[in-house]
RNA sequence: GCCGAAGUGGCGGAAUCGGUAGACGCGAUGGUCUCAAAAACCAUUGGGAGGUUGCUCCCGUGUGGGUUCGAGUCCCACCUUCGGCACCA
């Protein structure tokens, strides 16, 4: 009945006996991902167990928060991540790809406010939700490794790693200025402060400073070290990040004394500069600004002080505005020079940087001139710029020059002056080489409930005691009730407050404050190994066997917070004796972002009546739909406004009525419309407001927005194959882009063309397979193998994709020709369905078993390319004269230069344009083309 | 202001080393099938000009220069967009 020779005989697959001969079973994502989905989990497909006859191969890429769904950017980190993470299992690693969850923050405490509901069930409720929208991807997590990092047994070890880095003094306690978001009501870290306006990284609240006790990880000492990425196969980005994050410079502490003797210690980074200083800065908050000012000077400076304190950072640290400052009537003796030169006080200097007070060199600095300008203060050149005529300076000189006005040192060149004057201030006991950090230590103290309790006690004789090893997890109260305000429950939470300490035994109170959340995915990768053991924090045998992270993913958000952090945490543990390797994560690509798709608004016409500035909708009718996302603006009717009507784009809308936007005419406006009352038609049938398509630009995709695409609509629509397929081939994933609801389209219509081709088992044409076709097929077949293997390592998934097409399109041309019945068209067969596996598992994994295959084509080797067959017989000479394309020829492979040459010369094009004109050169790139130059 | 990344058709995006710009897909146009539509399939698709009509020419990768036989790719200057830092001494 059939005298196919192409795979798949074995398997019976008509659905029944009565259907026609042509009738194929149609592509089903539906059935065959569930399907499989569920084979794969009772055979244990994806577990990963140490296996020593291989080499491993650890996968991670960030864990989600469970905010409660799963958003499309879930899906474009993860499943390229994914695709990647089988291809190497394919290629004969044992590949470890675990997922978690990061169950500690603020969203839950806030639903528990909000709602009533604990941030324990609300957190287990959105993983249960997550875990079964992640399952419907079809990754090869392996479950069994799955860490949530609110489960006492996860942050037990939170706890007992603190106790470690407390021992270590690698924790500690200490009183400063310190960062609060007053909406998230706690402290933050510095690194989770973002922008020039200061804003909390979660909520985007401008935060303020407080003076408080705070907990703080000496990430500081290891600064050096994280400036280090020997080794590391990072984004140069990330680590130009770090780098401007950490920022080091180097240069010379200086102790400059005032009059009476206290010695003021300045940093610089230009020691050369030490004879141009002309007067002295100390921030508001130098501890010796009240001790040096002087009587006369003593009402002043403390009105600018207590005004300084009121002022808001942002408005302190702006650059823009004019600089400010105090004379403290005191006067400083220059080491060097020993001139006596006046202190100011001035909030240009901070308190956070270096060591508070600086000397100030207004000739080769921007900010001494500017400050020098404005109090009138003297300017010495002390460093010649290059062709200086002798003349004042107009601005500062901050460049390199030869040394003037510097006594013994005179004519000396800026980097060796630099080096003298280091080497002479050690030598007098004046100052030493020094460098600083624009880091500071990391504060993991945070006001709020739902985290990691700090296992310390605060002891009224014993002062700050740890909480005994054998006594964690200090657990987190589940009896506790929330304020509205946000205050920490733990605070009044009489139980858990009282506690006896540990070293006296009386009364004691335990630290309310809890972790950082940045602390618990600094060493999540770990916990995967073993989530549940309970004797470490995880395995030592799996840990021998899978650390470290060989390639790491995500989003660039966290470069200088999780990345950082995650970094010093592993450098913490190796000084702990914990780990032995530097880095938790050798390899780190970034995925890019995910926009929402832009599109018009519906036109409508709204008729109704003016109340004040808001029209009052009666009826709202949409005249026209936009096509593919646009409205045909030359085909529109006339935007208007008038007492009755408003004509016009829809701009907005929300719960309470939609705003217009006139786009036609030269007063372009967009009007309020109230449209609680209005009845809305679409072609005269009755809809709702929500019905109604309003404006949407390029953006990030979030809820108020309405721009936000769910991936559970569209794997319901087109299956988990097609959207895996469409997010790696519609985006370069480094880079993200805009949504397009139509481009889906395309990738599910390849899926289908695939399914149709591969599973054709009508009759084959007869006649004998032309063998030039059959050579084509298989050059191509292997063509796309090296090429989807190449884009596969390098993270360009669009393009692995685009090969698959092509060798599609291919076997499209070939399906109704004899070329089907040859061996060639079975093997193209089978490394198309091998090659579709990393990225579309379920078809694949059907594909496989229907051509007759046993399972699973995921346990499969990845196919290897014949050098062979890749080789082309015949290329496409280019024939350029001039570097201009004049001719293409078809030539063997290899041809020389000479033949090449000749034939070029022969080419009817080549010669009309080289007629008249003299041959100066040719030019023969092999297997390229032949340029000939003619004047 | 400083540092970094990026500018390619109507759109998403391709183009190892400097060597055919626009792969692949979307959209669009025309066609086949159909009573019709959808789907599917086939063809065309950077812009322009000319034509003896499957042919020829010109322009074209943000702008202006340069190097080179030849530049999307290298160099210089500039413009725009996006990100980071921002009185850091």
């Amino acid at each position: 009945m059939n005298n196919s020779v192409s795979p798949g005989d074995l398997i019976p697959r008509r659905i029944s006996d009565e259907e026609p001969e042509i009738m194929r079973i149609a592509y089903n994502p539906q059935e065959i991902e569930k399907k499989w989905q569920r084979i794969w989990n009772e055979r244990g497909l994806y577990r990963s167990i140490i296996d020593e006859s291989k080499q491993k191969f650890y996968y991670l890429t960030m864990l989600p928060y469970p905010s409660g769904d799963l958003h499309i950017g879930h899906w474009y980190a993860v499943t390229p991540s994914d695709a990647q993470a089988r291809f190497y299992r394919m290629q004969g690693y044992n590949v470890l790809f675990p997922m978690g969850f990061d169950a500690f923050g603020l969203p839950a405490e806030n639903a528990a406010i909000r709602r009533g509901i604990h941030p324990s069930i609300w957190t287990h409720k959105n993983i249960d939700n997550m875990r079964r929208q992640l399952r419907s991807m079809g990754a090869m997590f392996d479950w069994e490794r799955e860490m949530v990092s609110c489960e006492p047994e996860y942050y037990k070890w939170n706890q007992w790693f603190f106790l470690k880095m407390y021992e270590k003094g690698l924790a500690y306690r200490k009183k400063a200025a310190v960062d609060f978001c007053p909406s998230c009501n706690t402290t933050l870290a510095r690194e989770q402060v973002m922008g020039p306006e200061r804003v909390c990284e979660r909520c985007g609240t401008p935060v303020i400073k407080k003076e408080l006790e705070q907990w703080f990880f000496r990430i500081t000492d290891y600064a050096d070290e994280l400036l280090d990425f020997s080794g590391l196969e990072w984004p140069e980005r990330v680590k130009t990040l770090q780098r401007n994050w950490i920022g080091r410079s180097e240069g010379a502490e200086v102790v400059f004394k005032s009059e009476q003797g206290d010695p003021l210690v300045v940093f610089t980074t230009r020691p050369d500069t030490l004879w141009g200083a002309t007067f002295m800065v100390m921030a508001p908050e130098h501890p010796l600004v009240e001790k040096l000012t002087t009587a006369a000077q003593k009402e002043a400076v403390q009105r600018y002080v207590r005004n300084a304190q009121r002022m808001a950072d942002i408005e302190r640290e702006s650059a823009e505005r004019e600089k400010t400052g105090v004379f403290s009537g005191a006067y400083a003796i220059n080491p060097v020079n020993h001139e006596r030169i006046p202190i100011w006080v001035a909030d240009y200097v901070l308190m956070t940087y270096g060591t508070g007070a600086i000397m100030a060199v207004p000739a080769h600095d921007e900010r001494d001139f500017a400050f020098a300008t404005q109090y009138d203060l003297p300017i010495r050149v002390v460093i010649a710029p290059t062709d200086w005529d002798g003349q004042p300076l107009s601005e500062a000189y901050s460049g390199e020059g030869v040394m003037i006005n510097s006594g013994v040192l005179d004519g000396t060149p800026t980097p060796a002056g630099i080096k003298k004057v280091v080497a002479w201030l050690e030598e007098n006991g004046l100052g030493k080489r020094a460098v600083n950090y624009r880091l500071h230590d990391w504060l993991i103290s945070r006001q709020r409930y739902w985290g990691t309790p700090i296992p310390m006690i605060h002891c009224p004789h014993c002062g700050i005691v740890p909480v005994p090893e054998d006594q964690l997890p200090v657990e987190l109260p589940t009896d506790v009730t929330f304020r509205a305000t946000g205050e920490n429950p733990l605070t009044y939470h009489e139980d858990f407050l009282h506690v006896k300490c540990p070293i006296c035994g009386g009364d004691a109170r335990r630290e309310t404050d809890t972790m950082d959340t940045f602390m618990d995915s600094s060493w999540y990768h770990y916990r995967y190994l073993s989530p549940h053991y309970d004797k470490a924090p995880w395995d030592p045998e799996e840990g021998a066997y899978w650390l470290p992270v060989d390639q790491y993913t995500g989003g660039i958000e966290h470069a200088t917070m999780h990345l950082l952090y995650t970094r010093f945490f592993t450098k913490a543990l190796r000084d702990l004796g914990i780990v032995n390797f530097d880095e938790p994560m050798l390899r780190l690509f970034n995925q890019g972002t995910i926009l929402g798709e832009p599109q018009d608004g519906d036109f409508v016409a709204v008729k109704g009546h003016w109340q004040e500035d808001a029209f009052m909708a009666e009826t709202i009718d949409v005249l026209v739909r936009p096509e593919n996302g646009r409205l045909q603006r030359e085909t529109l009717p006339v935007c208007l406004v008038n007492e009755d009507t408003v004509r016009g784009e829809v701009w907005h809308r929300d719960e309470g009525g939609i705003k217009v936007r006139l786009l036609t005419g030269e007063n372009e406006r967009i009007v309020v419309v109230n449209a609680k009352h209005a009845t809305i038609q679409v072609d005269g049938k009755t809809v709702r407001l929500m019905d109604i398509n309003m404006h949407l630009e390029v953006e990030k995709m979030s809820k108020s927005k309405g721009n936000v695409v769910a991936p559970d609509i569209l794997v319901a629509q087109y299956g988990a194959d097609t959207v895996r397929a469409y997010l790696m081939f519609a985006f370069d994933w480094g880079s993200g882009g805009p949504w397009n609801s139509r481009g889906i389209e395309g990738t599910h219509r390849w899926l289908n063309r695939v399914w149709a081709i591969i599973m054709d088992d009508t009759p084959v044409v007869g006649g004998r397979a032309d063998p030039a076709l059959v050579r084509q097929l298989r050059r191509k077949t292997h063509q796309t193998i090296r090429k989807v293997t190449h884009d596969v390592e390098a993270f360009a998934f669009n393009t692995a994709i685009a090969a698959l097409m092509e060798l599609t399109n291919l076997m499209k041309k070939l399906q109704a020709t004899p070329v089907r019945g040859t061996p060639a068209w079975t093997e193209a067969v089978e490394r198309m369905i091998l090659m579709m596996a990393p990225f579309t598992p379920h078809i694949a994994e059907e594909m496989w078993q229907q051509t007759g295959h046993a399972f699973s084509v995921h346990t499969q080797a990845w196919p290897a390319w014949d050098e062979e067959a890749v080789k082309e017989e015949i290329m496409t000479l280019v024939v350029q004269v001039n570097g201009k394309l004049r001719d293409k020829i078809k030539v063997p492979v290899g041809i020389d230069a000479e033949k090449a040459k000749a034939l070029a010369l022969q080419s009817e094009a080549v010669q009309r344009h080289i007629s008249g004109k003299t041959i100066r050169k040719i030019i023969f790139a092999a297997n390229k083309l032949v340029n000939i130059v003619a004047q």
